[in-house]
RNA sequence: GUGGGUGUAGCUCAGUUGGUUAGAGCGCCAGGUUGUGGCCCUGGAGGUCAAGGGUUCAAUUCCCUUCACUCACCCCA
């Protein structure tokens, strides 16, 4: 084994993988598009105080920080860190560029860097695909975002997922009838257990945190319903926005209003929603919110914006579990052989007529006897092959084999072309 | 940050109650078949038994430490 080693919680993508990763892609960017998103990168890295103050605590203390221009190691200065996801670097670019027409629709696939420790479907480095829609207030705005996360997972060949949705302010409300609008998130992050551990175990959880019996029961009755002073305006805004994700074609048995999502983050505002599979377990599949404070840190400037994100890893780890990954791990279509030196010509034609026709074709690049040839082809899943041997330079032709079922086929360079392109 | 688990061939794993040449399946390479892949047969390469230290006549095996990987918690995509 070489004595080297990557760093923790990062992979180098192989081939197979990236195949598989880029057609992925290419499907979440194709409804992105189709929803009227534009794209946008932004650099790996960004300037430290840009980050802190934007997650919570325990958001800051997964920062990858970078030494300061790569330099001061001794001293141990930090001015940069490597992006923590990809909305912040968002609000940032919205906030250096004004000239940017509102509501800016823009989509974003990039890796994100999280000095978390990794566990199943949880990486150091990871891919994150974002939609978001700023300078729109909630409404529309919010239920497109949902939209979008629907059709995606769809298009991806999901169906058993539900998309929780809820609001900050009625958790902030119910943080304050219940008496402790001091101790919000820590409110919010013990209900956010209720799914795993039950009202049994929170409400433990909650006593051992100092919190009284009455605060907890209190907590149980709005929980189930009970009226919710300063809640009103999140209520209806939730109806709304659920009833326009419908409108946008999601699932009535997809979407659910769960009074105990919380979503850490510090910097959302407004509705908030995630994505689990029903049937599956590896924490969230998406998730996202409004954030109607979050680019006013940078300009001072109030820009409402909602926005959404997929995880790519997570997605990908599911599917290859799942078998919902393609089986073909190349795209070459066509293999061409090489006989010998003297038919080598007839090769370099044949391969060059297939690209040419826009066919991706590979031609042996190492000697040997054409039954290896043959394997690799195999190998590498190419479903063609073309022979080009004496009696098929002699006669003018070549022979294509299809892989697939062994049959041969003594044919016209340009037959063969076209017959590939047609797919057989 | 907290708590478990696991490290033997490229992969999945046997095995060694401490003993001389550490095994299997799959994969890889070559040949059987110098104009033909998959199936089959034959042969081959590939291991500091994670690393360091300790106990012992002897350690891959027992003990300690470190490192790596992994699962769960926290939190999150």
């Amino acid at each position: 084994m070489a004595n080297v080693f990557l760093p923790k919680g990062m992979r180098d993508l192989l081939p197979q993988q990236m195949i598989h990763r880029q057609r992925v892609i290419g499907a979440i960017q194709q409804v992105f598009t189709r929803h009227g998103f534009e794209p946008l990168e932004t650099p790996a890295m960004e300037r430290i105080e840009t980050l802190t103050g934007k997650y919570g605590d325990e958001g800051d203390k997964l920062i990858f920080k970078v030494l300061s221009r790569g330099e001061g190691g001794k001293e141990g200065l930090v001015d940069q860190a490597l992006r923590y996801d990809l909305t912040v670097p968002l609000a940032r670019v919205i906030a250096m560029n004004p000239q940017l027409s509102l509501p800016f629709k823009r989509s974003q696939i990039q890796p994100v860097w999280r000095a978390d420790r990794p566990q199943k479907g949880r990486f150091r480095e990871f891919y994150q695909c974002d939609v978001d829609v700023v300078g729109a207030p909630c409404g529309l705005a919010d239920a497109e975002c949902i939209a979008v996360v629907h059709d995606a997972l769809l298009a991806l060949g999901f169906t058993d997922f539900t998309i929780r949705l809820n609001h900050r302010a009625w958790l902030r409300a119910l943080a304050v009838a219940v008496g402790a609008a001091d101790r919000e998130v820590e409110l919010i992050v013990a209900i956010d257990k209720l799914d795993k551990a039950g009202r049994e175990g929170v409400g433990r959880d909650l006593l051992a945190r100092g919190f009284l019996p009455d605060q907890v029961q209190r907590l149980w009755a709005l929980l189930d319903g009970a009226s919710l002073p300063g809640a009103e305006q999140a209520d209806a805004e939730l109806d709304r926005v659920e009833a326009l994700a419908l409108g946008l074609g999601v699932s009535p048995a997809r979407l659910r209003r769960d009074r105990s999502l919380a979503r850490g983050l510090d910097y959302y505002t407004g509705p908030v929603f995630e994505t689990v599979l029903t049937d599956g377990a590896v924490g969230s599949v998406s998730g996202g919110g409004r954030y109607d404070g979050l680019i006013g840190m940078f300009s001072g400037r109030d820009i409402p914006a909602v926005g959404v994100s997929l995880g790519l890893e997570r997605l990908l780890v599911l599917m290859e579990e799942r078998g919902m990954l393609a089986a073909s791990t190349t795209s070459t279509q066509v293999w061409v052989t090489v006989f010998d030196e003297a038919c080598e010509p007839a090769a370099l034609q044949a391969v060059t007529a297939f690209r040419q026709a826009g066919v991706p074709a590979e031609i042996s690049l190492t000697e040997g006897k054409l039954g290896k040839q043959l394997k690799a082809a195999d190998k590498r899943g190419v479903r063609w092959v073309v022979i080009a041997g004496p009696d098929e330079v002699a006669a003018g032709q070549v022979k294509l084999r299809d892989l697939r079922d062994g049959q041969d086929l003594a044919l016209p360079l340009a037959d063969a072309v076209a017959r590939v392109v047609a797919g057989g």
